[in-house]
DNA sequence: CGCGGTGATACCTGGCAGGTATGACAGGAC
DNA sequence: GTCCTGTCATACCTGCCAGGTATCACCGCG
């Protein structure tokens, strides 16, 4: 009476991304009828009007936002608990996988601190196989959510450590990576202001949630591209201190004196509670 | 095909707990063979041997213990959803309540600075109305991951703060509370030593998880029981500072020096993100 | 060797999820 | 006004599956 099926949630979650029950019904792979069946019926069951159904389309109420939200929170949460069953399975049948830890990365981030840390903890007594799992930025928070990823290393202030547990593992700071002829680059130092104010190299602009700041620099979508640029003498980049082992002959880094540090932490769910992590989470802790 | 039901969860999550199958239906309300049937179910579709179906009894394998895990927290957050969705419903009527946001705080804790919160929050314009859900401090958690409540004033060192998003908002120190007539009373300050080391007054057990350490002192099970103890010269207990604000004309409170500072938080689900919680949120940080 | 207690199997049935066909209604073109 | 179109809701049917009852297979124990 009170217990909402996930067939429910994810009917509704696709309504209220679509806001066209056709176009819903059509991603689900049914008719639209009983979807709109459907979604009356759990409107009903929580005595609650989710949707605005005017003449010409669908809009969300303030109820729908809540569920809308709250719905993909619980979706991601048995997503987490099929996948992270099925990557269990197995574990105790003797010869089997000891246990399979996926750690998703940045790519390209902290390249010589992963080294360091598959190594320390692959020396580990019981260490579980990891598997690395290379990803955007953005995208390793919804990983660890939705359990495809069960660890991660996170970087302040990019990454937010919101309703993970974590630990601190290392600060750096960040240096302006410059064409190596530029005539910045011959400096031992410099601030962000020297940086942002240099009429030839626009600083690149990188994507936030999906969409560009305005600015004279070019969009980058990915680190070659960004890295070709700067060879080119187009732009320039402000990057973490670690980014050097990605880093071209042609470019040159010099640091910055007042750019806010990079942290990188270890995360994981808040409610995790497995042997294998807890040894990994402390071999980290120990580098 | 790859998409757990919430009644599966349900019904595994029973399982697991009684780890009996006749003592599970009967909680579920349901025949065992269906429940029997469901299980066996749920292992095919998962691929993953979940139960060890021993002669006599049933015990979980790995896979069990992570299901069991991380199926309660999906049924927690499916739980949430259909409860927040609720309490919003009607917000969109006119005239109706504009929102309600429900409080857990534990029973007398910081008694001052939530009236000063509560009077600062109704203040502000567009203020939602708050519903003061008194509890234990082990509950907060829980409720706040089941939809039961939409914040928490939570304590460090005793609440965790893993899984939530929070901010600071205070620090006090720890003061021994004696029963006025005895001599430790008098002095200005003490240690936690000296708390320790009174042979006439032992140190008072509070329930950690449900059970209590072993020692010489009364096991304590709420406020008042405490109180009277101390007033009846039974015990002496650590408490923060602004439990003065409960203590009897019979009680002394001493500063401790040495004790942990206690830090109490404004806490809440880390993916929250609606106006009336901002609104408190900012106005408690503010205070 | 029964007996009690366990989970599994066999079989049946009612409800409900989903499909198709169609209605109701609003807007736009003219 | 009168179509036509695009939307969501309704009506009705059907096949599947969740759940019930009866029973089995197994094991430990007095």
């Amino acid at each position: 009476m009170d217990t909402l099926e996930t067939r429910e949630l994810r009917y509704f979650v696709a309504v209220a991304e679509e806001l066209h029950f056709g176009r819903a019904a059509e991603r689900l792979g049914m008719a639209q009828p009983p979807l709109s069946r459907a979604i009356q019926q759990l409107e009903r069951r929580l005595g609650v009007c989710l949707l605005q159904r005017n003449r010409r389309g669908v809009r969300l109420t303030g109820a729908g936002e809540v569920l809308l939200h709250e719905g993909r929170a619980a979706l991601n949460a048995i997503a987490a608990a099929a996948r992270r069953t099925r990557r269990a399975g197995g574990a105790d049948s003797p010869g089997g996988p000891r246990g399979l830890l996926v750690l998703a990365v940045k790519a390209a981030a902290s390249h010589e601190l992963l080294r360091r840390l598959l190594a320390a903890y692959a020396a580990e007594p019981d260490s579980a196989e990891i598997e690395v799992l290379p990803c955007g930025i953005r995208e390793q928070e919804e990983l660890l959510r939705d359990g495809r990823a069960d660890v991660a290393l996170m970087h302040t202030p990019w990454n937010s450590l919101a309703g993970f547990d974590s630990e601190e593992l290392t600060t750096e700071g960040q240096v302006a990576v410059l064409p190596a002829g530029h005539p910045l680059a011959a400096r031992g130092t410099l601030s962000l202001a020297d940086v942002r104010d240099v009429p030839d190299l626009p600083l690149a602009r990188w994507p936030t949630r999906g969409t560009y700041a305005p600015g004279p620099g070019p969009e980058i979508h990915n680190q070659t591209q960004l890295a070709q640029l700067i060879a080119l003498g187009r732009t320039v980049a402000v990057v973490p201190d670690s980014a050097r082992s990605w880093l071209w002959a042609e470019h040159t880094a010099v640091p910055l004196t007042d750019a806010p540090p990079v942290v990188t932490h270890i995360a994981w769910p808040a409610h995790s509670r497995s042997l294998a992590l807890a040894g990994l989470v402390r071999t980290a802790a120990r580098l």
